[in-house]
DNA sequence: CTGAAAGCGCTAACAC
DNA sequence: GTGTTAGCGCTTTCAG
């Protein structure tokens, strides 16, 4: 800036006015500034300018996973409404590690973002009081905050979702219903467990653990859970699995275990064999890619919204607005597509 | 850091030393700060240090569209190998605007990041002549900037991974492939317009613009394209899609076409009807979700390759490398499940 | 309309 | 081992 003021033969801050389209600059003057800018490709300098001024208009979004599509559709709409606001965004996914979130969020503040969107995957935020402290404001989105840290917090109606979706199958006849979920420490699974459990008591069924899986959505895991549930003496009719990529694996899982494995079938497609859920009957939580061409039911959440109401909700409150912490409670939409309107097979022992 | 310098009742600069690690402090002393940063909640301010010290440790990741999961991935590996370098990472979607690209790039170049990984949009790079002037380096992914911009590059070998599938195709009996693509202005969808064409012509088969078809991965636009292509005189047997969302959504196209609507087979996948190609082949550009239990033939990118490539190149760039610029280009894999490897059926000229 | 001086929070380069 | 001084590039404040 220096350079430039001395090329353009003015003060410092006469530079400074024309970059920043201050009023009051003589138009020839501000021609001449600007020549000496393009002249000397003087780019100014965010970082110095935020430092005087107090605000980076950067937020900072820590996420699951940003290669997972529930999380890349939140994180869209957040970035879409950060640039709208004219700020830039900092990423970052704490791979559902308590200590990495926490490192990220306090990079994130170390850099003294305005503002910041967690999706929490630890249950302990007392480490945010000092910035909170500072002024920095943050809104949870998908799981709200440890005890003791007050914040607004954006999900979606997990236990109602999952409720809706196990009284589904129930109205379609079915009595014995599995839940596969997440592990039971993440909020969302247990929430979920918990609307199945509702759903369940609502209609006088009784709750049986042993139809219950709750675990990280890898392969060999629901392999052999799914094996064990089906083998049972008195086996599920229908399964209610507890997120997108569980629901993915599960089929996968199904189709290994009733023949059409991935490998076997490679014409599955081709040869209109679909595979198959040899029997039962599903409604899966989380809309996902094809689950319409398989005829997948599912209880759809909106992540795009999820993350576009947090980002409004924080900008708000950069805002100035100062009314008491909210939380917000999206709903879910159930989607019959067929594989949840299966009626339950006729009982061996009412013929 | 001055209120800790004087709390703790010290020199700003024993504060500093403390803070970040620097040797040649006293024990005690340190102890004394570090209970005074405690009490006082402070934390570093990084925008000054970056300010003073010159490099920021942040990089700027231009992509085409964070929901996409192919940038995704790509977006999550930069993401990890950023972090692994003590580098945070801005983000922004440029959804195909060459100008919003340009506008992204600058506000990062503006916070002065230390490199930029770039998916360009637009074809002209020129803006950023002053930036390589002030030293910022940056990396191009999954398709080369603009004539006249030096810059390393790291693409998939798409004109190669085209004429494979095509091959494949063409070495199962096929004569009449089209080829859906994307924009033609878009580099890759060019590239494996081109792969297809070779393939074609290494066969001694004849070009026939009548079975391309080059657009936006509409439902609508492929609809139309594809029931144009099927009743035309002499339609093809197969088809070569030529990314992930053209794919699926000529999947969804068929089965509506063929009949089997999502709307109207809600239970495609419970009654073992799935929604058919109507005997045609198909080899699909970019692998995706469920495509191993649909039976999909694919040629598969790495995406999470392209980034953690992009991104390493990248780092040793900003580490001094200042060898001549270098053009990476990763092999595609074919991976065959069904699709790919249905025979046309028989001609009815040749009984 | 324009400019000079002070200082945002920190670190580099030297003292002591 | 510790402290002082200067200055990163900008904006704010106030003076012309």
């Amino acid at each position: 800036m220096n350079d430039v003021a001395a090329a353009a033969g003015v003060a410092l801050k006469t530079v400074s006015r024309v970059v920043n389209d201050e009023p009051g600059v003589n138009a020839a003057t501000a021609l001449r500034v600007k020549a000496a800018i393009d002249r000397l490709g003087y780019r100014r300098n965010d970082g110095a300018r935020t430092l005087r001024r107090g605000r980076t208009a950067s937020i900072g979004l820590v996420i699951e996973d940003a290669a997972d599509v529930f999380y890349s559709s939140l994180s869209r709409a957040v970035e879409e409404t950060a640039l709208h606001h004219g700020c830039l965004l900092f990423t970052g996914s704490s791979q559902e590690d308590a200590a990495r979130e926490r490192d990220l969020v306090l990079a994130f503040c170390a850099r003294r973002v305005d503002g910041l969107i967690i999706v929490p995957a630890g249950t302990d935020h007392t480490y945010l009081a000092p910035e909170f402290e500072a002024g920095t404001r943050a809104v949870f989105a998908d799981r709200p905050p440890g005890a003791g840290c007050e914040a607004d917090v954006v999900l979606s109606d997990n236990a109602g979702g999952a409720r809706a979706g196990a009284a589904h199958l129930i109205a379609h006849g079915h009595r014995r219903i599995a839940f596969l979920g997440d592990l039971p420490r993440i909020f969302t699974a247990a929430e979920r467990l918990r609307g199945y459990r509702e759903a369940l008591a609502a209609a006088g069924l009784p709750y049986d653990e042993a139809l219950v899986a709750m675990g990280p959505a890898d392969p060999a895991r629901l392999r052999a859970d799914l094996a064990r549930l089906l083998r049972a003496a008195d086996p599920p009719t229908a399964l209610l699995t507890g997120n997108g990529r569980t629901t993915v694996e599960t089929l996968r899982a199904l189709a290994s275990i009733t023949g059409s494995a991935p490998g076997a079938t490679a014409g599955a497609f081709v040869e209109g064999a679909c595979p198959g859920l040899g029997g039962l009957a599903l409604v899966g939580f989380d809309d996902f890619e094809l689950a319409d061409l398989l005829g997948v039911t599912v209880v759809a959440q909106d992540p795009a919204r999820l993350g576009r109401t947090a980002a409004d909700l924080l900008f708000l409150r950069l805002a100035g607005d100062d009314g008491p912490v909210t939380r917000f409670e999206l709903p879910t939409r159930l989607i019959p597509r067929g594989s949840g309107e299966r009626p339950p097979p006729p009982r061996r022992d009412h013929p």
